[in-house]
DNA sequence: AAGCGCACGTAGCAATCGCTACATATGGGA
DNA sequence: TCCCATATGTAGCGATTGCTACGTGCGCTT
C-alpha cells in the first residue's frame, strides 16, 4: 500500500551505484545517456541536471567505481587468513579473479585500461586508484615472514595482471605454464 | 604533369593499411565510417561497399592488423642477435615497448584486449594471433643454452604483459620494482 | 555497336547522440 | 500568503550514426 516509492529526490550519490551496474552490465564504450538513464531509472534529462555533461558523469562514475573497489579489497580482507607462501596466495588470488562473479569487473576494468593507455579524462586516475589499493591489500596479504614483502607484492602484482590479460584473450593456459615454469604456482 | 593520381580502383588490400594508420591515430572507439573514409580517402559509401559492414570492416582490420604485427615480429627476428641472458632479454622488450614510436600500438592493443575481454567480433581472434605471434617470437628469442625455453618464453609474457599493462595505467614504476624484486631485471 | 557489370558519386533515410529550452509541481522561508 | 529555488517532465535541436536508393561513367565482351 504505502507508496513509498516516490518521494526521495535523486542525487548524484543515489544514482552512482545504478549507472555502475549498468555499465558493469553494458560496458563503458556503449554507454550512452539514454539507455544509462534507463538502466537508473531517470532520464538523460536528469543525467546532465545531476552531472552537467556526460564526461563528469564518467568521471564520477569512474571515481565510485574505485571506491567501491576499495571497499571490497577492505572486506575481504577482514574475513581472510593471510596465506603462509607466494604461491598459494597467487594460487588464490587466480582463483578469486576466475570466478565468474568477477568477470562483470573484469570486462570493465580492461576499459578502464584502454581508456587509461588513450589519456580519456578520468581514466587514469580511477585506474591508478584501483592498484594503489590492490598494491597495499596485496603487501598486507604477503606470507608472514616474507623476506620482501614490498617488492614481492609488486612482483606478484605484474605477474597477475599479466595473467589476467592473457587470459582476457584466450591465453590463460600460456599463462598457466608461464608461472609453473617461474614457480609461482605449486605443481 | 602525369595525372598518375587517378586510376588504380581501391580494394580491401589497399583499403586496410590506411584504415590501420587511421586506428592507431584515432583509436578503434571512435572509429565511425565517415572519419575513417575520409583518412583513407574514400566515403562512407565505398567503405561499406568494400567490406559489406562495418562490423565486417572492424574484423577485416583486426586480421589486417594482427598480420602486420606478425610481419613486424619476423623483421625484427633477422636483424638481432640473441641475448645471453633473461634480464637483457626483458630488458630489451621493455626498451622496446617504451620507444614512442610504439605508443599508437600499445593503446590500440589495449582496445584489442578490452573487445576480446567482452567478446565482440573479431577481437579474440586477433589479440590470439598476435599472442601465439609473440610467444613464439619469444621462445626464439630465449637465451642459447635456457633450461626451459618453452616454459621460461611463456614466464616472460606473462611477466612482460602485467609490466605493459601496470605502465599503461601510471604504475610502471611499480612493475620496475616488481621485476626488480623477482630478479628479472639487473639491478 | 550494343549491352553489361564494376566502381564510384550524390542524396538521403531513420535512428541515436549529447544537450537545451520551456513549463510545472512542490515545498519551505519571508 | 507570497515567492522562489529545487526537482522533474516534455519537446525538440543540430549533429552524427550505419546504411541504402539511384544514377553514371568506363571498360570489356559479344
Amino acid at each position: 500500500m504505502s507508496p513509498r516509492s516516490k518521494k526521495p529526490p535523486m542525487s548524484k550519490d543515489s544514482l552512482l551505484p545504478l549507472l555502475m551496474a549498468h555499465v558493469l552490465a553494458h560496458g563503458l564504450g556503449q554507454a550512452s545517456l539514454r539507455p544509462l538513464a534507463k538502466g537508473a531509472g531517470t532520464s538523460d534529462r536528469m543525467l546532465i541536471y545531476h552531472f552537467g555533461t556526460k564526461e563528469q558523469l564518467v568521471v564520477d562514475l569512474l571515481s565510485h567505481i574505485a571506491q567501491v573497489y576499495a571497499a571490497m579489497l577492505e572486506g575481504v580482507i577482514a574475513g581472510q587468513d593471510r596465506p603462509t607462501t607466494r604461491e598459494a596466495l597467487v594460487e588464490r588470488i587466480l582463483a578469486q579473479n576466475g570466478d565468474p562473479a568477477m568477470q562483470p569487473f573484469m570486462h570493465l576494468w580492461w576499459e578502464i585500461v584502454a581508456g587509461s593507455a588513450r589519456g580519456l579524462p578520468g581514466f587514469r586516475e580511477a585506474a591508478r586508484a584501483m592498484v594503489d589499493e590492490l598494491v597495499v591489500w596485496l603487501e598486507g596479504q604477503m606470507p608472514a615472514g616474507d623476506p620482501d614483502p614490498a617488492g614481492g607484492a609488486r612482483y606478484l602484482l605484474t605477474v597477475i595482471e599479466g595473467t589476467m590479460m592473457l587470459a582476457a584473450v584466450g591465453h590463460g593456459d600460456a599463462a598457466r605454464e608461464g608461472l609453473l615454469a617461474g614457480g609461482l604456482l605449486p605443481s
